[in-house]
DNA sequence: ACTCGACATGAGATCGATCCCACATATCAG
DNA sequence: CTGATATGTGGGATCGATCTCATGTCGAGT
């Protein structure tokens, strides 16, 4: 490969010349530009990545560390990520963090090993202390999304959850269901949390709270959606509509109403979270509260660049989820919801 | 960060000791290595990748080029690559092609920016001149998945297409279909050609030739699965059996099916391809012709890590696809396959 | 006793860029 | 004419590692 010395001695000009035209700060002879630009064309001379980032101690690679490259869901965000920084002339590296701490510990020290210019983390779990004072002493700007917060970050880019689990809620009890369940994920999360907040404002909304309703604590699994469910249709058969903390949980959850014979949405409204790759292939089709995970990606990026050119930031940024409505929830079949009698049986349709 | 100059000074030995002891090359007293370890240790030293890889022309990045970072599909390829990539020490750098010349140009030329020490490329279009000249000069090595052949490519995994749409289509005519269509990817990729190549060895194994079946060309798209089947139900009401080119495509398909009330499998009997995320999420569950695709990415990677040891490597690698069997097939319904009677009507399941 | 090979270490060149600083010229105000 | 300012260029140190080569010690073999 050529050199930049090569460049130089082709068009009789100084490294300097040639680094200051590349750059684009300095000054730089219309003549020399010429000269140079000629040289760099005849030779196809393209900068050594590593010599210049040795010296310039920037690599203009982005580390980012999401739960599962794998997922369809981190694999949005990946792409939200990875188009705001091409244009900005930066590339991606993404680690796995498996949920897990250690795994995550080892996914960013092998960032902040390859010298990212700055770090995109959606961790599950709290950062372990040591890797916290790495992370610090690199001094290499961190912007979270979602999950749980994260000392060291600059900035921090949540998805509305409060909004969009109360806008969930609203719609179920505007459809007339009072016997709900709520099949959340692990209470670890901090989005359970912020969802269990939104929940409560919407029932408080319809003059309840939180003790009106059935809420169980497991994990985002379509497992979980699956035991949850068929346990629920034994103990709790008055229960109209489910409100899964995933759309994970309610594909699971779907699976179990189907296997005993319940209609979705005649006998069971069915609402999800997420708007995950699935959520349209089910059938009913699900009606969700949508993540932009993709935008949360572009999002976070664009705060990072902006972190590296210098400029202020705000230190949240808050993205609206959005009602998807589908076929999987109907008005509550019977009574009204208020008085408590007995409903007739439906006909399947 | 503290350096290598640092260690050595603390360690009371040279920078060449400490590097020895890194690289784990050359001869190191005991005495020295504890020292150095120790030192290591005490300052938090992490090696600059930079300074290494200017001097030793290394990265330990692996580039690779999928059709589409965001898809399901290549984001599994993508967590295989990486999960043996870093049982190596190495990262890798992904970028969008999105089946696109130009755009498959400009990724590897990026790739290549970056020092990578190989590439893995999944691509839809034959490599730009220019570029298959620059990637020939850089001497990076280049494994290929899947997608079409590329004349600088070291070794090449593919799925065996052929077998598996062998497979497939023997399914359905084990099952009494005779009047199937298939409903095709486009002719441009090499994949298509593969399948259809086995579709025919499957036919012949029935005294039948393509000509015998519905074949349609179209992209691997849920739109085009839709639009077909929407067609194919009034101009061809015979049809007892739709392969479709992919899971997408399928999706498409059942909607059509299910739109005109139709029944999979009584009706119609449908096949995927790939065994995509959502195909056991679809009503019925999807049987499909399962591309190890997350194997694929880890079998490329393997050989490019072998590659890069210096070791010889098969040239081509084909990857078996498995035929996942679910509930959208069943038994032609009305006459039986050979004798032409009429068979007992099928209550639906 | 001396030679050879294994073990052990360090000095210094090198990779390819960046960037500070010194220097040169031209222009213009006072 | 002098000094200040804008424009333009090149020399050389520097980033942090790797790696070759020179040098040195020690013990075994002859």
């Amino acid at each position: 490969m050529a050199t930049i010395t090569d460049v130089s001695k082709r068009a009789g000009v100084s490294r300097s010349t040639v680094s200051r035209l590349i750059a684009g700060n300095g000054y730089v002879s219309d003549e020399a530009r010429k000269a140079v630009e000629a040289a760099i064309q005849e030779l196809g001379y393209r900068p050594n990545t590593m010599a210049r980032g040795l010296r310039s101690n920037r690599s203009d690679i982005i580390g980012g560390v999401v739960v599962n490259v794998s997922s369809p869901f981190y694999a949005q965000m990946i792409g939200g990520m990875q188009e705001t920084a091409r244009s900005a002339g930066k590339s991606i590296i993404v680690a796995s963090g498996y949920a897990d701490r250690e795994e995550e510990a080892r996914a960013i020290i092998e960032l902040l090993d390859r010298a990212c210019d700055g770090l995109i983390l959606y961790l599950e779990n709290a950062l372990r202390d040591d890797v916290l004072e790495i992370v610090a002493r690199s001094k290499t700007p961190v912007v979270t999304v979602g999950g749980n917060e994260c000392p060291p970050a600059r900035a921090r880019v949540t998805i509305d959850n409060a909004s969009g689990a109360a806008a969930g809620m609203r719609l179920l009890l505007d459809k007339g269901h009072r016997q709900i369940a709520y099949l959340s994920g692990g209470t670890i999360y901090r989005d359970t949390h912020e969802r269990l907040s939104g929940i409560d404002a919407a029932l408080a909304g319809f003059g309840l709270s939180r003790n009106d309703i059935h809420v169980e604590h497991g994990s985002f699994s379509e497992t979980f959606g699956h035991e949850a469910t068929a346990r629920l249709l034994i103990e709790r058969p008055d229960i109209t509509a489910i409100f899964a903390g995933d759309d994970d949980v309610a594909a699971g959850a779907l699976l179990a109403l189907k296997a005993a014979g319940k209609l979705v949405p005649e006998d069971v409204s069915l609402l999800g979270f997420d708007d995950n790759f699935h959520a349209r292939h089910l059938t009913p089709g699900l009606t969700t509260v949508r993540q932009p995970v993709d935008e949360a990606g572009r999002v976070a990026t664009r705060l990072l660049l902006a972190i590296l050119d210098g400029e202020p930031v705000a230190p949240v940024i808050t993205i609206p989820t959005e009602l998807i409505l589908r076929h999987s929830i109907g008005p509550v079949r019977g009574l009204s919801p208020t008085s408590r009698h007995v409903a007739p049986a439906l006909t399947a349709s």
